[in-house]
DNA sequence: CATATCACTTGATAATTATCAAGCATAAAT
DNA sequence: ATTTATGCTTGATAATTATCAAGTGATATG
């Protein structure tokens, strides 16, 4: 385990409040491993072995049924995931696995909910994640259910505008066929829906985008801090 | 207050590992209200002042976006709900209605925040209850992402069939048309999907539901623990 | 009893979304 | 440079789902 990870672990608001021996503790169980791309990390059924941190790299969320699959997230550091699984000591709901090289921290779960049990403080810091990860796929629940297809890509174009600091042009943070699982719909759905919105003037040249005129694409995405908003600093 | 109620919310997980004296400084500022059929109990956005518990009757949650509204859940006694905005002091993400006469106890959100801090046994607790939320909802996205919606129908009936003692005859919980948003689609649709169960072996009359071939509807839905499987006791 | 209401159903049609097949462009491999 | 692979796009078509309008049946209301 390189000590330079650790302060950046040590920032997450997961681990800020615990006390130093605590954190230290959970650390001596822990590993650092470095994956290339499109690896398997785990498999959605398995029990929680580990508690994920990403350092570095990109990992993608995803879930499958009969022959079919769709993306849920994809984390990017620094930020945990399959947290519920670890602390209810119960099956993934979801897969995972590498998009590109990614380097992450795996805390053996039994650690974790060993100081969970002990450390209030550090309890009370995963009712925090929680809660905001609960909220947010409630907030993913109510994108899916109450807009259309090329609503929600309106609204993420908007939400990618927002994040990159309001610049006009920004490239595409994924490959599009992500982009349209994780919107719910198929490539060639996204293909046209992308079509769409140059009425509303959005162009998009490959992975990169220009919005020309925010307030036609704002009009037809209707943004509500109700939906897209995060409840989280990173992740979704 | 009535007396009466205590023993109930005593037996919730959120507050049985709860010392009396804490349980007895929360229940200090609650109280209990009775509320007609369909009167709103919560608006989304609004921030949240209570945490509320049904201990009668049935409540609704929905939300609503450009005009259109969608049932996230309902939610039946004994339960909790919008535990995330209350502990995280955030606007509420759903709306409430109740659907009946119901009875309710409202515990001031800045109390509930307030034991949560001094006691690392209840944060506990709400890492529990929160965590099975979480994962619910992320199988709700599943439930929706991966299944067209006669699936979502046949999986909704095998699932009422299941927590129903795994009686070949049942009546439904709730109104078709919530059933329809609840499952993301429209009544229309739900009636047809309805029709579509027949060469499935599933007959409905008015409420009434009889599965008379239980493998050809198990066939059709293919019910998988990763998504339909509870993790709490109660909800949805 | 008659009427009004409301959930539900059905039919006709439209909109949305998915599927299948082919073609294009870019990038990696030989 | 040519081939190969891959992601993306496009077209044609089909399946799914929604919308609009009308009708049915049950229950409630006057």
């Amino acid at each position: 385990m390189r000590p330079s990870d650790v302060p950046d672990l040590r920032d997450l608001e997961l681990f800020r409040e615990m006390p130093g021996e605590r954190f230290d503790e959970l650390m001596r169980g822990a590993y650092v491993q470095t994956f290339p791309p499109m690896v398997d990390l785990i498999t959605e059924g398995d029990m929680s072995d580990f508690l994920h941190v990403v350092l570095e790299g990109r990992v993608e969320l995803f879930a499958s049924w009969n022959g079919r699959e769709t993306t849920i997230a994809t984390v990017e550091p620094i930020s945990t995931f399959i947290l519920a699984a670890t602390v209810k000591d119960a099956p993934y709901l979801m897969s995972a696995r590498t998009l590109e090289k990614s380097r992450l921290i795996l805390l053996p779960s039994s650690d974790v909910r060993k100081v969970f049990d002990a450390d209030g403080a550090f309890a009370r810091s995963v009712v925090s994640e929680l809660s905001a990860r609960y909220r947010a796929v409630v907030k993913n629940t109510k994108n899916l259910k109450l807009r259309s297809s090329i609503e929600r890509l309106a609204n993420y174009v908007v939400h990618q505008y927002e994040i990159g600091g309001q610049n006009p042009e920004f490239d595409l943070p994924i490959e599009k066929r992500k982009i349209a699982s994780f919107l719910g719909m198929t490539p060639e759905n996204l293909s046209r829906a992308i079509r769409g919105l140059r009425s509303y003037g959005v162009e998009f040249d490959a992975q990169h985008v220009t919005i020309s005129d925010l307030d036609a694409l704002r009009g037809l995405a209707k943004p509500s801090p109700l939906i897209d908003d995060a409840d989280l600093p990173s992740v979704f």
